[in-house]
DNA sequence: GTGAAAGCGCTAACAT
DNA sequence: ATGTTAGCGCTTTCAC
């Protein structure tokens, strides 16, 4: 196309580049961009890139591609991105510390200028890696507390403590939380919350038990409640770490007969579109989704252009969003008999 | 690091590379190999794509990468062509031709290996680029029936009719069906499937109407169908382009207390994960987004490998999932009084 | 203000 | 079986 416009190849390169098109007489600039626009020419990225050591693209993986919580983040992160210039690699880890590794190094090699993590989980490998790399990396909803990573994320533990208080003071006396796999932050922080939740005032002679899951998903939640209930539940209100177990185990309860909120109350984490049109709709706490990819991004550019930041931990404030699966403690047999809730130890015969 | 291992740059190249190490010593093989490993030392895709004219990269584009409907196929997509050690570019057209356009460019210019585009409008001039341009591209969902472009979608327009076909079953006299804006081909051949239900036997002597959104989502189908009971609706069962229209739909029925699916059934398209959720549980088309990623992504590698496939366009059957959205139509004053269903003409004052 | 030339890291055609 | 050389398309010194 250089020739074509007449010029020396570095020229048209000057030309077309707005950081040295000023070192070019503006006649021959608007020629060359002329041309080219004719010619629908624009430079390969591949070979910049291979030249400057530089590229515009960046590395998006989040932990399940399916689950909607992400898509706000996706949307937001990819959009944010957009706006300076750059394409976003998206990957799946599928909650797996190992397939994060190889999609890392896959992206390592395709020179990406940068990372939004959403998979990190505590002290994970994979984040040091991105470090040694010297990739700059921002870890989203998951920290996995390197020391040289910065964070964005909500604050899960002040989050799931005010649930917890805003529980006890419908008078529940006996709550359980199911935590999902402890190896992510996310995990950690509200397990916290809970704990902090546990040592309030007012929780003084209340029960509070813990079950972890060992997936995210609405089918795990319909699994565990059933599990609860065969146990015999003692708990009113069960506090789940995410909107999908609560829905799982929402449907547990109808499936058996339970009434929520009546007999049970049940939250969830993270007020997912749906939450709201559930019989009953979900008391949730609120996930700023698409803030937290916007901010993440945004910062990942600034870790980009500017090179070093300081290393930041953002937490957003999460809010309660109090909807009807959440309800005052049911008033019988609740002090005299402790397994008040327990309905049925074999809720309907074969189902458990 | 071919220095490292005392070797001469092609030497290690062929060495590494699986298409041309038979070339090379065993040993030599073998050694450069464990060097590599210990250097932890690949080669800079960017580098050989420069040279081959090749990319392991591809692109996909959705047109809302935050509807949940996406999910699952974005997921599939990247997952499969993973499989073969592409990695993807995703991006959102959020609806806009133009900016389709622009992404296809940016893509183009990444010299990504090929493209899966579900977010094609009909007759796309998209889809002439990625034609003129000789990039191997697949449309999916969204067919702009262009004469070189395989397409893999769901069979919208058997899955309308047989919605219709349903619901006339039940009774019901009068119909009316929300599309959505009718550039895409999902919406022209749901529309076709709904004209195709109302040419039906047993469609005789039934009134059909048709009203065209302005976007997919719940909010859009809210306020449809807050103006249409404003305006008198005659219909006793609502067919909505896809979920979010319906369960909008559902919402505007709640908020002004006519109850579905006694008074008026609805139903939606895409059987996202939440319809079965609902109260009432939406009966929907099911969508099966993962395998139409799978097998999009399966073509469009063949199509990259393989050169010149013929062009197809693969439907995948669409099947009705009856819940509690639908039933029969309500008896009364059916006939004697066309305005049976309109409650109120304006629901509730001020809110339309 | 523009041209010449080198080189980013790789692969492939051509030697030997 | 391996080394040599050229060149993918670009940017960036260095020269003038």
């Amino acid at each position: 196309m250089a020739t074509k416009a007449g010029v020396h190849v570095s020229t048209a390169s000057r030309a077309l580049n707005p950081k040295s098109e000023h070192r070019i007489s503006s006649k021959t600039v608007s020629k060359i961009e002329r041309i080219a626009e004719q010619l629908g020419y624009s430079a390969n990225p591949l070979a910049s890139s291979l030249r400057t050591q530089r590229t515009g693209t960046v590395g998006l993986v989040v932990p399940n591609l399916s689950d909607p919580l992400f898509g706000p983040i996706i949307a937001s992160v990819q959009e944010r991105v957009a706006r300076d210039g750059y394409i976003t690699f998206v990957a799946s880890s599928d909650y797996k510390p190992e397939k994060l590794l190889s999609i890392i190094q896959t992206m390592a090699r395709q020179h990406v200028a940068g990372l939004v993590i959403a998979s990190f989980d505590l002290n994970d490998p994979a984040a040091d890696l991105c470090v040694e790399m010297g990739i700059p990396t921002v870890a989203l909803l998951r920290d996995p507390r390197h020391p040289d990573l910065s964070s964005i994320a909500m604050d899960d533990e002040k989050g799931v403590e005010a649930l917890v208080d805003y529980i006890l003071g419908l008078g529940h006396k006996a709550v359980a939380y199911i935590t999902a796999p402890l190896a992510a932050s996310t995990a950690q922080n509200r397990l916290a919350g809970f704990v902090a939740g546990s040592k309030l005032p007012k929780a003084a002679g209340c029960k509070f038990e813990v079950i972890e899951s060992q997936a995210y998903d609405i089918e795990e939640g319909e699994r565990i409640m059933k599990t609860m209930l065969a146990n015999g539940l003692e708990a009113t209100a069960i506090l789940c770490f995410n909107d999908l177990l609560a829905v799982g185990a929402l449907v547990a309860l109808k499936s058996v007969g339970i009434s929520c909120p009546e007999r049970i109350s049940v939250t969830g984490v993270n007020d997912l579109p749906f939450a709201a049109l559930l019989t009953p709709p979900l008391t949730t706490l609120h996930n700023a989704g698409r803030r937290l990819g916007q901010e993440g991004a945004e910062l990942l550019i600034r870790l980009i252009e500017k090179g070093d930041c300081p290393v930041e931990h953002i937490l957003f404030p999460s809010h309660i969003v109090i909807r009807g699966s959440t309800g005052p403690a049911p008033k019988a047999r609740q002090s005299d008999d402790n397994r008040a809730t327990k309905v049925r130890r074999k809720p309907t015969s074969g189902k458990i």
